[in-house]
DNA sequence: CGCATATGCGACAATCCGTAACGTTACAAG
DNA sequence: CTTGTAACGTTACGGATTGTCGCATATGCG
């Protein structure tokens, strides 16, 4: 459940964001679809390496793989976020948005609008959740 | 002001903990400090590589370096976070503080008191902090 | 039952990281 | 000034990760 994913490296990212943005793809989609022009071998090669590493699976269409990934984006952002806060060994994620605060990335209008924003969520998705 | 750190391996990390936590330090006491006993050569080394990928930075003391963070924890986790909000490319903050919460790495009663402790903070420090 | 094609496997170069031996330089004492 | 000692940088090496394929193989479809 709450397993470490592997990091990524560029093309594997990309890669990804792509798996995440059109659903259920073939290796022939996305070779399409990134932006330099690889050998077919190549992008089958990083999907099943992405497939190991637990960040997507594939069905069998055939004789086509079709991928998709094995956890929604937030999920996997939100656990690398995690990764990093632990690494920080303080485990404070006060520390962390302050920081981010400090740094601009966003203001304290930002994060109480979120804070509504996620109490309107998780009640509007009800309490089965957990 | 805001270029990309280079990611850090294990004992890389670990030796940036020690320097964010002791303050400037010297190769020695890096190396008396961490878990596991390895030669002076390759904690010298570690910090060297730290400095080239500009986490930190020493002054001269006589014969002997004294190596300093180059900027605070907090910055340099923000940093990592905005880096995965880049990644994400959505950029968008909500979506992954959402995934936060979702995987239960914090609730809104957090964020809410993120909120004010950031706004407090803030106006305590006053505006000259840029 | 073949043929075209999608797959996996193995490979190779480049890079990164942990780890360290060793040669070099610079104070400090004699 | 000479030399010993301690701190430094350079170079290196093996293992792991990643980008990038060529190629042998398996398998639907007609």
């Amino acid at each position: 459940m709450d397993d470490r994913l592997p990091e990524l490296g560029d093309l594997e990212h990309e890669v990804m964001q792509l798996v995440w943005a059109h659903g259920p793809v073939t290796a022939e989609v996305v070779r399409e679809r990134l932006s330099r022009k690889l050998k077919e071998s190549t992008v089958r090669t990083v999907l099943r390496r992405l497939e190991e590493k637990g960040y997507a699976h594939h069905t069998v269409d055939g004789r086509t793989y079709v991928y998709q990934a094995a956890e929604p984006r937030a999920k996997v952002a939100a656990k690398a976020v995690q990764r990093i806060v632990d690494w920080f060994c303080n485990g404070s994620i006060e520390e962390v948005l302050v920081g981010m605060v400090d740094n601009k990335m966003l203001d304290q209008q930002q994060l109480r609008t979120l804070a509504d924003q996620v109490a309107k969520a998780k009640k509007a998705r009800g309490v089965k959740n957990e």
